[in-house]
RNA sequence: GGGUGGGUGGCAGAGUGGUUGAAUGCUCUGGUCUUGAAAACCAGCGAGCGCGCAAGCGUUCCGGGGGUUCGAAUCCCUCCCCACCCGCCA
């Protein structure tokens, strides 16, 4: 959400800023509606102080008892009363329509945000491991899942529907594993605060995080009009919204293992085989609230926590920053970590990293009070650290043996009772 | 599902129609005292919007919206939210 005085202030920064999300200029637009809106503010002021005065008269005049000078100010005051109720209006009206449109604009690109029209002009930032070599072909997640008979595609759709899975046995306990691990390195190793949120959740926190209104279609709505959360980012943001903060509480990190859910709406026909892309998966997710100056480097420290965990569970991946095209809606700038697939041949996705600066403290009300004791929009981040599913594909593919057993990633051996290796039970 | 009580400043908590943006306490800031700190004492301290170079002035805000009134935190309607009791239940 954007401050319209900043806009104001910044015209041609902001249409700028719009453009390269590939958006027409609004500013001409939005800051007519301001003006119209501010002329209203004026006249209604100016009413509103009238009958403030008279009527503080009249109080004098019936302390007084003068009767007659009480209601020959009356009956002044009753004329300006449709004026006043006549600017309220108006006023509600304009800010109404003005707080509509400003609430559908994603955020400012950082920038040092490479220009780009989609993820294939993102930038590569950074590279970690070694690609393994095998002496045969890798296979992909799925056919090594449904060879254990550990991945059931099919149970999943009679329960549940496609994008859906069934895990089981090892593969499931690998599952639960990853999520306790990480959960565990990002509290432990990181000084991030373990949260337990509700999993439902209400419109106003959807909004606040940028989900809504936007986005409604690609979230799951109960049927009592709350939202099955499409990522921890929502509770966990949002436990600082509406609130006060001292500066010296800052910054505040939290960390959370949580199912999401989405409805891929849009997405029909893309990654359609596999886990990658679900109804329901696991996420440990991490979320950091800080002051307006210490953002970026708590983005590059959060960027640290999750490819920590991709190096203590030795998966080789890139790093790359977002382009313009790229980025999402309620960020400023996004890294991605992107996991080595022997099985596909490629990266793919597993965390994503981003500053939404104070787009969301906005939308939320999240505010803290700085050094001069003012009230300022805190900044908010968040970042997988990592995705628990895609950790699991990953870990199938890039530990996959010659005889289709997994090798259990040493980290996990501990969560896993010991377990050094995953295979076919016969 | 049934019933009751509530939503006031950063927090707690008074306030039922007329200088109330709102007592009081706490927090916070500055000062006195102290070697320093604490305590004590003194002083200051809401947010948003508009106008203004600024100082400042005006205005709005006591959950949201609407209404009554010359005037609403205070009365009425409505919606939302919270707490508690009963019932049901993992």
């Amino acid at each position: 959400m954007f401050d319209i005085k900043w806009i104001r202030n910044n015209e041609e920064a902001f249409d700028a800023a719009l453009a390269r999300r590939g958006l027409a200029p609004q500013a001409a637009q939005l800051l007519a509606l301001d003006d119209e809106r501010r002329k209203t503010v004026l006249g209604l002021n100016e009413a509103q102080e009238k009958r403030n005065a008279t009527s503080k008269q009249i109080g004098q005049a019936k302390a007084q008892g003068d009767e007659e000078k009480a209601s020959a100010l009356m009956a002044q005051v009753s004329e300006l009363k449709a004026q006043v109720q006549q600017g309220e209006e108006k006023e509600r009206e304009q800010t109404a329509t003005l707080n509509e449109i400003l609430s559908t604009l994603p955020n400012i690109l950082a920038f040092d945000v490479p220009d780009g029209a989609d993820e294939d002009d993102n930038e590569e930032i950074s590279r970690w491991g070694e690609l393994k070599q095998y002496d045969f072909k890798p296979k992909e997640h799925y056919q090594l899942g449904e060879d254990l008979g550990e991945m059931d595609f099919e149970a999943a759709a009679k329960i549940a529907g496609s994008r859906f899975v069934v895990l089981k046995g090892q593969l499931a306990r690998l599952e639960r594993a990853l999520g306790q691990y990480m959960l565990d390195f990002q509290t432990q190793e990181n000084g991030f605060v373990e949260v337990m949120p509700p999993l439902l959740l209400r419109s106003e926190a959807l909004f606040g995080t940028g989900q809504l209104p936007k986005f409604a279609e690609d979230a799951f709505e109960t049927t009592d009009g709350r939202w099955l959360l499409p990522t921890s980012e929502v509770p966990l943001t949002n436990l600082v919204r509406e609130s006060m903060l001292n500066e010296n509480q800052l910054p505040l990190r939290f960390s959370a293992l949580t199912p999401c859910f989405r409805s891929e709406a849009g997405s029909a026909g893309r990654d359609t085989r596999g886990i990658i892309r679900q109804h329901q998966f696991n996420k440990v997710e991490m979320v950091a609230i800080t002051d307006s100056k210490s953002s970026q480097a708590e983005h590059e420290r959060m960027l640290n926590c999750a490819e920590k965990v991709m190096k203590n569970l030795d998966l080789p991946y890139r790093v790359v920053k977002l382009c313009s095209g790229d980025v999402g809606f309620s960020m400023q700038k996004t890294y991605d970590i992107e996991v080595w697939l022997p099985g596909q041949n490629t990266y793919r996705e597993i965390s994503s990293v981003s500053l939404a600066g104070d787009w969301q403290a906005r939308r939320m009300n999240a505010r803290y009070r700085n050094e001069n004791g003012k009230p300022q929009f805190v900044h908010t981040l968040n970042g997988s650290g990592v995705a628990v599913g895609r950790a699991l594909v990953a870990i199938m593919e890039n530990y996959q043996q010659k005889d289709g057993s997994i090798a259990v990633p040493k980290v996990l051996q501990a969560y896993m009772g010991g377990l050094k290796s995953i295979s076919k039970i016969s």
